[in-house]
RNA sequence: GUGGCCGUAGCUCAUCAGGUAGAGCACUGGAUUGUGACUCCGGAGGUGGCGGGUUCGAGACCCGUCGGCCACCCCA
């Protein structure tokens, strides 16, 4: 084996996964249809700039997981760490906010972490991104939405919502500030890894999985006595519009998001069946990222799913739907003639009966090492070319998973190569194409 | 960046007190010079992740390194 290797975190997707991509994929884009959302499709390179100004200097994405380089021209770009800041650069760049859009978008995304269950180097996300409303009820929209297409990937049991309010920039300053105060009196109790975070990015000691430093927050400011009135009155309507939409949700006053550009509402749907890493969707509103960028204020809201994760749901969960199609014909020849005729035919096959899944033998061999592959192909039916065929312009067509039952003269039948796609027609009316 | 576990054929794994590797599946040829599945016979495929050390001798022991998995951190 060669010693060149796909780079650590950076995983092939094989025809054994890839029908689990689709069906995340057509499910996905046919849902966010249903509700007005339009597909974008945005670079995975940008300036760096974009990244340290919208993600924010202090967090872990720009501190030290993008993948960053110099261009030809000395400028630094990053492979995108998340969507949402290209989303909004590119929605700035062409105008885009003048009126409400509903955008979405698909593609991979780059963080140097080290790989886990759920998370790699090179992963992909769906993000959804809402701008120009400003009230509750978009936030609303989105969660509903989510809701609908857990139910439509058939994973809906497996995922739970959770939602909080981080409120408006001041009244979160105002929280830090008194978290930090009350912190660094307990500075002692603390893990190393809040210790450190207190005055880098304290929120997120909120969410340590520590459970000392829970004990300690107990009896810490709660970011719900600090919250402005409108972010109060937000929250209440999201969770009663969730309510009379039947989308069940547990608030946790404790849930901050790592992202610097969010406020107000924040929700993660999360998991138990993925190990440590059981966030397989999350986000929030994001009201001064577009001013912050240079823009207007624009109102926003948004969220991202992870692909791998779900998909991993998706397997827990068994077959999909849209599984790759076996093939419903495998068609053998033998000798030039035959291969010529069989090519020819079987192009005219598929003008005629383009939704069959036709596999033509390549690579020569016997009929009989031929016949293997077509069983092995999953065919119903072979068709077979031989010389015989060839001189009186006919076809075997032979069906390969006979019912037991059956008459065995059935199996096997010569036929016209005119009256050939006719033939097939009637073999493969009854409308079970085929079963992985 | 830190920690734990792991690294033998394409895949799943085995072997032994340290004495130059084996099975199943998959692949391939044949048993039927025009026909698959079941069965039978044969074949190919491994520098035992890589490098060093101990030893008369190492896949098995030691060290290093690379890679994988999981966890911390962080996040989708």
């Amino acid at each position: 084996m060669s010693n060149i290797r796909a780079i650590r975190g950076m995983n092939d997707i094989l025809p054994g996964e890839t029908p689990y991509w689709q069906f995340l994929e057509q499910t996905v884009s046919r849902v966010l249809g249903s509700y007005g959302y339009a597909e974008v499709r945005l670079p995975v390179v940008e300036q760096t700039e974009l990244f340290r100004r919208s993600i924010g200097e202090v967090t872990d994405i720009v501190e030290k997981e993008m993948y960053s380089f110099d261009d030809r021209n000395g400028e630094s770009l990053t492979l995108r760490p998340e969507g949402t800041a290209g989303c909004v650069r590119a929605a700035m760049q062409h105008g885009l906010l003048n009126t409400v859009q509903r955008l979405w978008y698909a593609g991979p995304m780059f963080r140097y972490e080290r790989p886990q269950k759920g998370r790699q180097r090179q992963f992909h996300q769906i993000g959804v991104e809402s701008f120009g409303v400003a009230s509750a009820d978009m936030d609303a929209e989105l969660i509903v939405l989510c809701a609908r297409l857990w139910r439509e990937l058939g994973i809906a049991d497996s995922v739970q919502l959770q939602i909080n309010s981080i409120g408006s920039p001041a009244s979160r300053r105002a929280f830090r500030d008194a978290l930090v105060h009350y912190l660094e009196q307990h500075v002692d109790a603390l893990d190393a890894d809040s210790q450190r975070r207190l005055h880098s990015n304290p929120l997120r000691i909120l969410d340590s999985k520590n459970a000392d430093t829970q004990a300690l927050l107990d009896a810490a400011p709660a970011l719900v006595d600090y919250l402005d009135d409108e972010s109060r009155t937000d929250f209440a309507q999201l969770c009663d519009l969730l309510q009379a939409a039947g989308v069940p949700y547990v608030i946790d006053t404790r849930l901050v998001r790592g992202l610097d550009y969010y406020n107000k509402t924040v929700f993660e749907w999360v998991t138990q069946s993925l190990g440590a890493q059981g966030t397989v969707c999350a986000g929030g509103r994001y009201d001064g990222l577009v001013a912050q960028m240079g823009g207007r204020a624009v109102p926003a809201v948004g969220f991202a799913m992870g692909m791998e994760r779900l998909v991993l749901l998706l397997r827990e969960r068994g077959k999909p739907r849209a599984a790759a199609p076996a093939a419903h014909i495998y068609a053998v020849a033998a000798g030039r003639a035959a291969q010529r005729a069989a090519l020819t035919a079987v192009e005219t096959l598929r003008d005629e009966l383009p939704q069959l899944v036709i596999v033509q033998h390549t690579g020569g061999g016997s009929l009989r090492s031929q016949m293997k592959k077509a069983d092995k192909s999953g065919a119903r039916v072979a068709l077979i070319w031989g010389e015989e065929e060839v001189t009186s312009a006919s076809v075997t067509v032979k069906r390969l998973r006979e019912a037991s039952g059956e008459t065995a003269g059935a199996a096997q039948r010569r036929v016209p190569a005119r009256e050939l796609a006719a033939t097939l027609c009637a073999e493969f009316a009854d409308g079970q194409s085929d079963e992985g």
